[in-house]
DNA sequence: CCTTGGCACTCGGTAGACTTGATTGCTAAT
DNA sequence: ATTAGCAATCAAGTCTACCGAGTGCCAAGG
């Protein structure tokens, strides 16, 4: 079925990938000639091996040392050698018992499901909040803080909150602020946000101005609402697996600085990749680690993302069965109802 | 003026403290000797330090290493030593500037404000959200999702917003649920919230009901702000002050633990202590690190924390100066208007 | 032509011996 | 009480030797 898997090079090369995710050394011939499944000396895979390394799949660290992967390595493992991703049943149960279970309010779920892939991977975990953009606005509401201040909440269909502080132009009117609430949720009311682009239309030009600067406050919460909505957890659940102390630094800094990590899998995404591995996402900071990411949907539509971020070195199957898995119950929990 | 300050042990010990402090090197007699304000030999430097050391404020790692201060010495030198916490005009300046320009949104100040922490002191940094107990609520409103789920959306006085997300008990009517909103928002009006323990009352025993309900919601929503006003960054900032991987982990996988830094703080703080040096905190995993903290106010109150994490051998005076220097500048941004 | 056993070769890592240098504690002189 | 001098200590660096894992290559065998 999958091209290559069955000729003794890719054999070698997965069972060598394998074992080195496995236990993080070199390996060398004569291992691999112990293994199970293997029915040929270890002269042979030495030629194999030198062969490989030569394609660049393997890299020799010294003269005397076994291979270790290349991202080249890793990328044909990923595409070609990988055995299916079936997390099994067990891992199943547990992504099903945990959404059974989950917490009502949104940021929450989101927050535990970070938590949920963190735990099962045992690597750095990302969820995205739903994209504030495609979500349908339920309710636009204008609170007056002092007689110069007021929020401006928006609720959207999601059960998410936004909200936007804003300097009032002129001597705050309850009354006004009730009408113009209105106004803002009936001409928002079940539109995708990114669809609205104009101010609802007052008679009173005295309305119409303020209306369109709440308009623009309640386009501005989405927007932050953007960038709110990320959730990262396991940045020390990583630590270990880097050598020097440096680079796990590097990555941690990284993981801090959320946007990067959105851009970066949202790039990923509308690539159409689903595993980004060493400097294949160009983030110089992440070159010694590997990216997985699926997307989730609500009523079916992608709006969402999930990353797992870990050694290049990390089990692949696992990450990406986990990740497919969890998108999968986290699109159905949130299309329900 | 200070107690010790001039005797000639103190003086010594000090150095000591301020020179681990700057290298992180064990220190010797010769070095101490060579600096310009000690006028006496290496030898009687020996002398003071051997006595220090049984005292129990050095310690030192073999026979032919300098001291090194123990948690009881960092503790001596915060308590007496240490000179003033001055953080200097530029810095004074600099957390000047970055307020009178700082965002409107609550959250971001708080956020951008652990940023300006950790940038300032290289430590790691954590600012705990104003108390919402303590808050005033300007409005509740209670917008329907479906047809069986609401938001329970509560703004308080601070401009943050709160919500909650229940199953309605029974139909859901639009009418009903701006009664209830406008009656809790008429009750829980300029009192603090730790001081609303029952909800309002109503005519019709219907909305009376509903009413009980909604009410808890909103005590739920102050409830979980308490948890999401957290800010901590900076966990890469250390990474690099601890040799073994294995510290550097066990630190960040607390730092990640955003309710249990705030259980720290607050301890502390009931306390009245301002600075924690190693196991005086209790936390296991952090017994490598010192947390400083400060409270901030509101219009005099003390509603929140502002705390930094580093290894013992941060440099406190700088420290401690920059937290209260934050802390009296965020202090006096939230008071205003 | 592919596979395999044999064998020389390479090189990282470990262990031991030795040296160096930093730093101390002690003692006796000031 | 202070200090100079000095022997003692010990981590860390250097050098050497050696071991062992693992390779590459060659020649023999299927």
């Amino acid at each position: 079925m999958n091209a290559g898997v069955d000729d003794r090079r890719s054999t070698i090369l997965r069972a060598i990938i394998e074992a080195y995710i496995d236990a993080a050394e070199p390996v060398g011939s004569a291992y691999l000639a112990s293994l199970p499944g293997m029915r040929v000396s270890p002269a042979t895979i030495r030629n194999v091996m030198s062969a490989l390394e030569g394609e660049g799949y393997l890299h020799q660290p010294h003269t005397s040392a076994g291979r270790v992967p290349t991202e080249k390595g890793y990328r044909r493992y990923v595409d070609e050698l990988m055995t299916s991703a079936d997390p099994g049943p067990d891992r199943a149960g547990q992504v099903q018992g945990f959404f059974a279970k989950a917490h009502q309010e949104i940021e929450e779920l989101l927050s535990s499901t970070t938590h949920l892939l963190t735990r099962m991977t045992d690597l750095a975990a990302v969820v995205t909040g739903p994209s504030a953009h495609r979500a349908r606005i339920v309710s636009v509401q204008l609170v007056a803080l002092s007689s110069r201040t007021v929020v401006v909440v928006v609720v959207d269909a999601n059960g998410s909150v936004e909200k936007r502080t804003i300097v009032w132009p002129g001597e705050v009117d309850s009354g006004q602020l009730a009408d113009i609430g209105n106004a803002l949720t009936a001409h928002f009311r079940e539109r995708e946000v990114r669809d609205v682009d104009s101010p609802p239309r007052f008679e009173d030009p005295e309305l119409d101005k303020l209306g369109a600067y709440a308009f623009v406050a309640v386009r501005e919460a989405v927007r932050d609402a953007e960038r709110d909505g990320v959730f990262i957890e396991g940045a020390s659940r990583i630590a270990a697996s880097f050598g020097a102390v440096e680079t796990v630094r590097d990555v941690i800094s990284i993981l801090e600085r959320h946007y990067l990590v959105v851009t970066l899998m949202r790039s990923l995404l509308s690539r159409g990749q689903g595993v980004a591995i060493g400097s294949e996402h160009g983030v110089s900071s992440l070159r010694e680690c590997a990216v997985v990411v699926a997307p989730y949907s609500v009523d079916g539509v992608e709006v969402g993302t999930i990353g797992l971020i870990g050694p290049t070195r990390m089990n692949y199957a696992s990450a990406i069965g986990v990740a497919n898995l969890v998108s999968e119950n986290l699109s159905r929990r949130l299309s329900e109802g």
